[in-house]
DNA sequence: CGGCATCCTACCCGATACTG
DNA sequence: CAGTATCGGGTAGGATGCCG
């Protein structure tokens, strides 16, 4: 490519859209946060996701170095999320882009979720 | 939509996300910058993008009011791209993101092309 | 419980050609 | 110069069903 032009390739930021910029990587990594989760809990969270594209995203993240899958062979099954230091180092950048939107949004409501609750979310979901 | 669950669409991180997240708008936030850059210069910068994307995402970004795109009834006809508070607002993101991405990177090269070397770009492509 | 396998749809993105 | 118009392919994301 040329120098003089745009790298597209070797692009920092491009790279990190590209592993980033899905549907639904950012409110994986924010759901997670700093806990163990196990994969039933993030699906039941975001139910909106699929299962399927859950089960993506969540290889992607992994494979990309974000967080870490832990598989128990016991029965019932059970595999916990949780984010790398990599992953953890997001969370700000997260919360930056959160702060940015809130003061943009000019249909931002009261009831609005944001990260904080959505960790809440978790919590109940764990009874 | 539950409550309990995940408010998908009242999401400020989605919300952003979506405005954002497309394959090319970070990149086009960063080239421009503080500057008025017309549609040429973008073009020839970024010219892996076809015109045609280039100028969809520059209307996307501009109904998203993070750029004001300027028209002067000229022969031959001229067009400046700025950047609007909001979008000015998301440099120091972008910047941390970039700087992320850099830090774990494993793949980094000396030859990368960071923001700064962007604007060196659009600098030279004034000429 | 936590997945795959399969199929399907939408739409992002690009190539090309044309215009005021 | 700075766009539109049109066509089309690839793929991200979703619905559904089966499995250890």
């Amino acid at each position: 490519m040329n120098r003089e032009k745009f790298a597209y390739s070797s692009c920092p930021l491009v790279k990190a859209m590209t592993a980033l910029g899905s549907k639904w990587k950012p409110i994986i990594v924010c759901v997670i946060r700093d806990k163990k989760v196990r994969f039933g809990q993030l699906a039941a969270i975001m139910d909106v996701i699929s299962r399927k594209v859950l089960t993506d995203q969540l290889r992607e993240l992994e494979a990309d170095g974000i967080l870490i899958r832990e598989e128990f062979k016991e029965l019932p099954p059970r595999v916990e999320y949780s984010l790398t230091q990599k992953g953890l180092d997001l969370l700000p950048i997260f919360s930056m882009l959160e702060d940015w939107e809130t003061k943009y949004d000019q249909q931002s409501e009261v009831d609005d979720l944001s990260m904080h609750s959505l960790q809440e979310s978790l919590v109940v979901e764990k009874n």
